[in-house]
DNA sequence: TATTATCGTTCACCAATTGAACGCAGCATA
DNA sequence: TATGCTGCGTTCAATTGGTGAACGATAATA
């Protein structure tokens, strides 16, 4: 499934780098390429990217995937959403560090 | 699976809970009744804890689960590992949230 | 005794994930 | 030209992980 989390990685991803294999996004994500693949097909499907057939100068020949207008405005969203929930689990983690700290005391 | 996040949460409800049901364990860890179970057994087979039979003040009849001399080790040795990978976490965390920001700002 | 409530256990079912296998395209070498 | 190699996206059978309804057992209660 398509969650939050990897809908924006992968929209990082290809943003700032457009021509990119699915095994190398599948490395960086550290996640399956069946998967990559089903999650790109789902962003195309939203319209948030389109896949541009391309060669590259060395031997390959794939696609370049390019965020859409919409992809640009849902990452923008998606961030400033990333930003307040890491911002809630930052605090929530303090919390737990302070308890680790008390419990490895006793 | 019994990942070392449940082994950790488990032993420590445990710990300062002995007697408390597989339902009311599941509730607290918001995981399923099947995989409490499953993690209990784990955990009895490698000896960290045990199962005694008991019998409540009240209309239950279930387990008293106590950990073994072992479990208080292993117990011990997993908060300090926890906590050391909260550290890091938090650091991660923090280096994730300046770059979400500058992100935000762009 | 019959009923109710809670216990641990089980397991068929579902959803998510994996990665080997495939066909295709481009390049390099014979 | 033909052959082999590499990296690409795509597919899907197989595995894994998690779920919770259902079950039998036990103890309190009516």
């Amino acid at each position: 499934m398509l969650t939050d989390e990897y809908r924006y990685k992968i929209l990082k991803e290809l943003q700032q780098d457009p021509d990119i294999s699915q095994r190398e996004l599948a490395k960086r994500l550290d996640i399956s390429l069946g998967k990559v693949n089903f999650c790109l097909k789902a962003l195309i499907e939203k319209g948030l990217i389109k896949a541009e057939n391309f060669k590259n100068s060395t031997n390959k020949m794939g696609y370049l995937y390019l965020l859409t207008p919409k992809g640009i405005e849902e990452k923008v969203s998606l961030t400033q959403r990333f930003l307040q929930r890491k911002l809630k689990e930052h605090e929530a983690l303090e919390k737990e560090i302070e308890q680790l700290r008390q419990e490895v005391k006793t």
